[in-house]
DNA sequence: GGACGGTGAAACTTCAGGTTGCCTC
DNA sequence: GAAGTTTCACCGTCC
């Protein structure tokens, strides 16, 4: 096979010649960054151009952001990036753009690895290896299949391409061994991990499918982990363990059978770690700062992996931990529980995606991710005060899960009611003297005409009560 | 003589992703 | 460990 040598890289050559085909190409690279210059690097040698879809992807946000920026210049000319951190609007743009051909090249990370089906007749493998915990690593064979996997798809092409980029000799010879002719590695249970095993004893419980410590057991035993476990004494003293802990932060009861509480109850339906409840349980209170309380969401298993510390932040976050009184030597992850506190509470105080990108290196995609869990697990952390009778609590956890969804300071919590309005048109209202729902209800139609234009208008007029007849809007 | 711009080497920094769950005071 | 980014010294050009 020839390929032009139209640039030094190996992936742009192989990239452009894929467009001289008329075919398409997913990129395969192990960082996000490492996806945005890339699809920038094959943008610059490309001769097409697409301003309307490029137009789309900037519009997603109101304040667009420097990633933003970089997507539109690609795509402009055919090529896209595609990793967690893109705004989901941008990543559906994206994928439809590469459907229907107009994108011709997406440099991407694993996200488009698995799950979607895409027309590429290639799958340009470039990277390997990725950084892991003990440095960079070869990655598992059966991830190199799913990327691999993408190229030709039944719908689209007759066969495929997947053409990995090796760095020296031994790497080549190392890919052709343990990739190309190689097996995959074996399957792992995901069981053993103790906040997932807590769960499952729990709900085990919860349901009445086991009632004593017994039938516990001869439930796991059956399954794919005590199969590959195979040291039943160990995962008896296991199980044991996990129900005594779970009688100890009070979700069930040890008498002659397994009983769950009202608590344990609303647990295994919230489906989070127990340990987590109890955290939240002991340790929210009505009095905590926003920081104080996020940071306690943000110190769950559920909310990890958490965004990490750069250097040159590192006072900054440590300032913030600080005055919030929180120092836990014991938790190794505390600082980065304080980063991600801080960035939600950035978000609650109205802070644009811009500005989140800009002062804490978080994407949109990250940060939107980290708000999804944050709410699930504050109305987790509701309704677990409710039972434990706090109510007060409740409605205080309540009213940041409301300013988490949609990222406003307090004082707009009145407006964000209406259909329509929104972190910026609620603004916008505040800031021009309506300040509460009442007040919207008794402004002007032409009022709100001015400052939200037509159509948002007389739907929140509408909402009120209130049918704006045509005739006032000529 | 000084401002400016381009270049390349060295120093420095950072590192994938996605599933669940609930619908509220 | 390596890619990507930033910094900085160095050089040439222009006014």
């Amino acid at each position: 096979m020839e390929i032009k040598q139209l640039a030094k890289e190996h992936t742009i050559n192989l990239a452009l010649d894929t467009i001289a085909k008329d075919k398409q190409a997913l990129v395969f690279v192990n960082t996000k960054r490492s996806a945005e210059k890339e699809a920038e690097s094959i943008s610059k040698k490309t001769n097409l151009s697409c301003e309307a879809l490029a137009e789309k992807v900037r519009k997603v946000l109101p304040t667009p952001t420097k990633q933003c920026e970089r997507l539109f210049r690609c795509v402009q000319k055919g090529t896209a990036f595609h990793h967690a951190g893109l705004h989901s609007k941008q990543k559906t743009l994206v994928e439809d753009g590469f459907r229907d051909g107009t994108i011709k090249i997406i440099a991407c990370t694993p996200t488009l690895a698995a799950g979607l089906d895409l027309p590429a007749f290639r799958a340009i493998i470039r990277d390997l290896k990725r950084f892991d915990s003990f440095g960079m690593n070869f990655i598992p064979v059966l991830e190199y299949h799913q990327m691999a996997g993408r190229a030709g798809r039944p719908k689209y092409d007759t066969f495929g391409e997947a053409i990995c980029i090796a760095n020296s000799e031994d790497d080549a010879e190392h890919i052709m061994e343990e990739y190309i002719n190689g097996d995959p590695e074996n399957i792992l249970s995901k069981l053993a991990v103790e906040p997932v095993l807590r769960t499952y004893v729990l709900s085990l419980i919860v349901t009445r499918i086991a009632r004593t410590e017994e039938q516990l057991m001869d439930f796991f035993s059956k399954t794919f982990w005590a199969h590959q476990y195979e040291d039943h004494d160990e995962i008896e003293e296991i199980i044991s363990r996990m129900v005594n802990l779970l009688e100890e932060i009070e979700q069930i009861k040890k008498g002659k059978t397994l009983e769950a509480t009202r608590l344990g109850r609303r647990v295994a339906e919230l489906y989070i770690d127990p340990l987590t409840a109890h955290s939240l349980r002991k340790r929210l209170h009505t009095d905590m700062s926003d920081t104080g309380m996020l940071y306690l969401l943000c110190d769950c298993v559920e909310m990890k992996p958490l965004f990490s510390i750069r250097q040159a932040e590192y006072d900054d976050i440590e300032a913030v931990a600080t005055k919030e009184g929180i120092d836990d030597m014991f938790n190794e992850d505390y600082l980065p529980a304080v980063k991600t506190a801080a960035v939600l509470v950035d978000w609650m105080d109205e802070k644009n995606e811009a500005f989140i990108l800009e002062h804490r290196n978080i994407t949109p995609g990250e940060l939107r991710n980290k708000i999804e869990k944050a709410k699930w697990l504050s109305y987790a952390a509701m309704e677990i005060a409710k039972i434990s009778g706090q109510r007060e609590l409740s409605k205080r956890v309540y009213k940041t899960k409301l300013r988490l969804e949609k990222g406003v300071k307090e004082e707009l919590l009145d407006l964000i009611r209406f259909k329509g309005i929104g972190r910026v048109r609620a603004r916008t209202l505040f800031n021009n003297g309506l300040k509460t729902a009442t007040e919207v209800k008794r402004a002007k139609f032409d009022i709100l005409n001015r400052l939200l234009g037509q159509a948002v208008a007389r739907d929140l007029k509408k909402q009120v009560g209130e049918n704006v007849v045509q005739s006032r809007l000529a």
